[in-house]
DNA sequence: TAGATTGTTAATCGATTAACAATC
DNA sequence: TAGATTGTTAATCGATTAACAATC
């Protein structure tokens, strides 16, 4: 019996498994087994079981998984089994980006419209999208019953554009901003904090071991000179 | 004493405490409790508290955490302290709204080249920089002895990039593309997958109880039409 | 039937939260 | 000294991994 309240690790992990399973559809490969789907994702066999089981039982003991059966299913589990209209709020470098790149790339996603608060941006033309002013929002929120949106206007101006959406309907948030977004019960934030990202990458980026060790070093120094107990090893 | 072997998420963290410490600092504010840092957060105190004790003591009982004091160590501990020299790879809407991004919006990284594979944007200019031939690349990776790499070049040629890069000396990458990137032991890869961000919050966006209430009565109707067992509950 | 692989339960591991002594 | 808040140890929670019976 598949059971609710399925972790956010679980739901992170069905996208890419539908990406995997979208590209064995097209090399021709009808049945696929756990292990294979493991080398193909980097998860282990067992987690990918499991994952699939919160939701039924959709292989075959023995064979495996029907790819085409299971692309079904985690289509109408994520809810892709229809097109998602959106919009992007911000038409910067980066939103521009994100509305090109959503148009052309993925299948599963529509954007709809493109706002921005700057009157230089409005009319500015993004493939065939015009740029509006954030005012003309809520109308096409409700126009188009659009549940989701990404945010890609500067950090100060991101709770104010959270507000408006939520306000007339949208139930999931993508955020660029470098900023904490403070949202309603029921309506869910994904941070696509690109900064954070580099910055933590960096972390690991030269050798970890030295520089905390050196951080170590300076603590100690800083002891020894200004207090009144001895630090032991 | 520090100890060694930080999670991922705990490293995750640092960087949304150093940005915190930086609106502070520019608000005026000099000394700062756990507790406050959990409200600008979201983290729990006692989880901001043990994220900065596996990196030293830098806390006054009774008093708080010295914000300048914090940031400072904080620097150090990421590997922030002296700016980051990176490239990116992929020249298309998105590597350019990253170029300019990081130009222009981050204090602590410098994009010093972009490559690509085309010909025809070979040469083009982003802000300063002239997009470069991707065999330009090991020579600047050299030059600037480069250690972090963003990839934005479309699946299928993620993996040749990174193979690349990672030949010559480049230890983290941040991805981009929808790809699975393999790479030798030691050098780390974050995936900045956009899809897979939009396509989980679909799946939060839509009455998730409802649908998936749906997936199994689908599963009972078939499974009493085709089997031979019935189906109790 | 023998071989393979799922679905599921139990064991382990790791991360978060709670509690509190240390100490400013 | 009394009040506040850290740093750290112990308890809890949740997620991953291991094991294996079910079954194609």
């Amino acid at each position: 019996m598949p059971s609710r309240n399925i972790s956010k690790s679980v739901v992170k992990r069905l996208p890419i498994y539908l990406r995997i399973l979208d590209q064995l559809i097209r090399r021709g490969v009808e049945m696929i087994s756990s292990k294979e789907l493991s080398n193909e994702s980097g998860f282990t066999a067992e987690q990918i079981r499991k994952d699939l089981a919160y939701f039924g039982a959709f292989g075959t003991r023995g064979a495996g998984y029907n790819t085409v059966f299971l692309r079904e299913k985690l289509l109408k589990i994520i809810g892709l089994d229809s097109i998602t209209d959106t919009i992007v709020i911000g038409s910067g470098n980066l939103g521009t980006a994100l509305t090109r790149y959503n148009l052309t790339k993925n299948p599963y996603v529509n954007v709809v419209a493109v706002f921005d608060e700057n009157p230089e941006l409005i009319g500015k033309k993004i493939d065939s999208l015009e740029v509006m002013p954030i005012e003309k929002a809520p109308g096409i929120i409700k126009k188009y019953d659009i549940k989701v949106c990404l945010i890609t206007v500067p950090a100060n101006a991101a709770q104010v554009v959270a507000d408006l959406v939520v306000k007339h309907g949208v139930k999931a948030i993508l955020n660029f901003a470098p900023a904490k977004l403070s949202v309603p019960e029921g309506v869910h934030v994904h941070n696509a904090d690109l900064t954070i990202e580099l910055q933590s990458l960096i972390y690991y980026s030269s050798a970890e071991e030295e520089r905390l060790e050196r951080l170590d070093k300076e603590a100690k120094d800083n002891k020894s000179r200004s207090s009144k107990s001895f630090s032991y090893d």
